[in-house]
DNA sequence: CTCCAATATGCCTCTGCGGTTATATGCCAG
DNA sequence: CTGGCATATAACCGCAGAGGCATATTGGAG
């Protein structure tokens, strides 16, 4: 499936910060716009495609607009890459051993061990966090 | 991280299809422009773009390239939308009630809310949030 | 060496997206 | 009713991206 409108708008940047804003808290619009420090229409128009792709609600609070995140498309994400995720699980050591040999950019004497490196303190596919 | 040029990459429907392609097996670039019904060079474009995000690696093979999946990058998409997926795993019967609170667009079948205003959203600074 | 097959790359065009400025809409206060 | 605030929309511009055609490049066959 993978709508394409869901993955159009977490293509853009800014459309990403914004839901990471979202994921915090709902906010109103004026807030959103001071955070990502663009304009506001255009902000508005990145809400309307979040909006248009189901990612975020309003709720209408007087004269302000609060959005929320809606976590329903980001799961539909999540079951996207369900398939590719026992690529990973299973063959993910091997090739990330490969990869490791070929980056070995500042390492000290890494590749002089083999197969022994226990505590590796790279291990950077998993802390990553939605900041942008 | 989220690298941008892994998002531009997969947001293209036609790349998309080319990673769900290789998630079944290598196969190189003749059956791949065959299987997306595009030209041989909008195919091999492609296979640029989803090379420079490095969803994908080539083993050449006489004349033939063989593409072939990579996983990691997709393991950062999981690793990006794991704070998102508590959300709809733990506390989604109370996101759904805000959610059911807010007034969309189409506000047609939600009319009927029994007597209930105290709307003060709780922060839930628990959660690893993404911090700006 | 020459030819062919497979793929990549260079132009060119065109559509669409993201940004800005100006303006419209809606809601509340006075 | 009128003014002001918060947000959405419209009109416009610039640029990046996606597609096609023609061509360069590379490796193998004869």
């Amino acid at each position: 499936m993978s709508d394409d409108s869901l993955w159009a708008a977490l293509a853009d940047p800014h459309r990403r910060a914004i839901v990471a804003l979202l994921l915090e808290r709902p906010r109103p619009v004026g807030e959103i716009v001071e955070a990502c420090g663009l304009s506001q229409p255009s902000t508005s128009k990145h809400l309307r495609v979040l909006r248009d792709a189901g990612l975020v609600r309003v709720r209408q609070d007087a004269q302000r607009r609060v959005y929320a995140l809606d976590p329903a498309p980001i799961a539909e994400l999540d079951a996207w890459l369900a398939p590719y995720r026992k690529l990973w699980s299973t063959s993910l050591d091997a090739l990330g051993r490969r990869l490791d040999e070929t980056v070995t950019d500042t390492a000290a004497e890494t590749a002089a061990a083999p197969g022994e490196s226990s505590d590796e303190e790279d291990a950077d596919t998993s802390t990553t966090s939605p900041k942008d």
